[in-house]
DNA sequence: AACTCGGGGGG
DNA sequence: CCCCCAGAGTT
């Protein structure tokens, strides 16, 4: 019976707020699952800001889950080159060609079917089942952690097996079962734009009274989150070659690592700086300059550093201009056609080719 | 359970 | 420098 009550009034707070506060964003004016799937997957570890551009260039070249799957992963992955995560673009490439080609077109249509989908965990099935099929599973993102370790007063870490077990658990309890769709989006908007990571609104808090985290003064050190390895420093030594017919050399990334399927110039990596004789003479013995006559320069003298999550790219680009053709080159007119990391994006951009 | 996977923005 | 973001997959 408290239990009951501590729901029902969880919830009328909740929906009143997002009644007076939600944003009106083009993925709530729709419950077409393909739309719903496709904004879930961008706005994983994405804000809403960064992530809302892609979503409707997305849904301009792709209006459906067939248009999708009958793409090239390279034009998927082109249209995905800034965002980040691209397994995200290549496993949603993937699931669309799964639900076109297997399910005959038919999406899924509940939690477990849509676990099924590469890319789709816990947190997005639970999203696009509650959303499009109004299935009674909770979402537990970024957000519902923040508000619920603060409200309940919870120090259980959120990214541990444990944390992620009791909070989903504790969501399950609290959901709104006659309107789960709601409540879940209502109780990410909440986290959002009210009980933000960093100042949080308190003082028009309609939480405020029954929060515990609140009245004691604690909200700044909820939720309890273990503290991630530090970014590694990593070398990375580009070529750019520039044949005399106006070709350069770019490669597919493959294997496991970062930014696979990607392109790049061909790469020198290394773990520790090396001197800049040795590089000279590693870059000049490259595989790619192998018996050509070509002027070699060093572009930026001091390293660009690619900051990301896990590691930091003390980067270098060196500028090998042939009086030769090249074997396998690609043309540097169509050099935007490729799908390519931000760090030769950039390159890209700022080289007068 | 720990690690990997991007890039942008805020303090 | 630190933190976080409508997380998922691999080891």
């Amino acid at each position: 019976m408290a239990l009951f009550l501590k729901r029902m009034i969880f919830y009328k707070t909740l929906s009143n707020w997002y009644s007076d506060n939600k944003r009106d964003l083009p993925w709530r004016r729709t419950v077409d699952p393909y739309k719903i799937w496709l904004s879930e997957i961008i706005l994983q570890q994405t804000q809403v800001k960064q992530g809302l551009p892609y979503y409707m260039a997305f849904l301009d070249k792709f209006p459906t889950v067939s248009h999708l799957a009958e793409a090239d992963e390279s034009e998927v992955l082109k249209l995905w080159q800034g965002l980040g995560y691209y397994s995200r673009a290549r496993n949603l490439h993937a699931s669309a060609k799964y639900i076109a080609f297997e399910l005959g077109g038919k999406f899924p249509d509940n939690y477990n079917s849509l676990l099924k989908l590469k890319g789709v965990g816990d947190y997005t099935a639970s999203a696009i089942a509650s959303i499009c099929f109004n299935e009674v599973t909770a979402v537990v993102d970024g957000n519902v952690y923040r508000v619920l370790a603060r409200y309940f007063n919870i120090d259980t870490p959120i990214n541990s097996s444990k944390g992620a077990k009791e909070f989903k658990l504790l969501a399950q309890e609290l959901i709104d079962k006659k309107d789960p769709a709601n409540f879940n989006q209502a109780i990410m908007e909440f986290g959002a734009t009210q009980c933000k990571p960093q100042n949080p609104d308190c003082t028009s808090c309609p939480f405020q009274s029954g929060c515990l985290a609140f009245n004691k003064g604690i909200v700044g050190e909820l939720p309890v989150k273990i503290k991630a390895a530090k970014a590694k420093r990593k070398y990375f030594n580009f070529l750019v070659v520039i044949s005399n017919n106006g070709q350069t050399v770019l490669e597919k990334r493959e294997g496991k690592g970062i930014w696979e399927n990607l392109y790049q110039f061909p790469l020198i990596e290394s773990k520790t700086d090396l001197a800049y004789e040795d590089l000279n003479i590693q870059v000049e013995a490259h595989p790619v300059l192998k018996h050509k006559s070509f002027e070699l320069s060093l572009y930026n003298k001091d390293c660009i550093i690619h900051k990301l999550s896990h590691q930091h790219l003390h980067t270098r680009f060196w500028i090998a201009k042939l009086d030769d053709v090249i074997d396998n080159g690609v043309s540097i007119s169509k050099i935007n056609d490729y799908a390519v990391p931000v760090l030769i994006g950039n390159f890209i951009e700022t080289f007068n080719f």
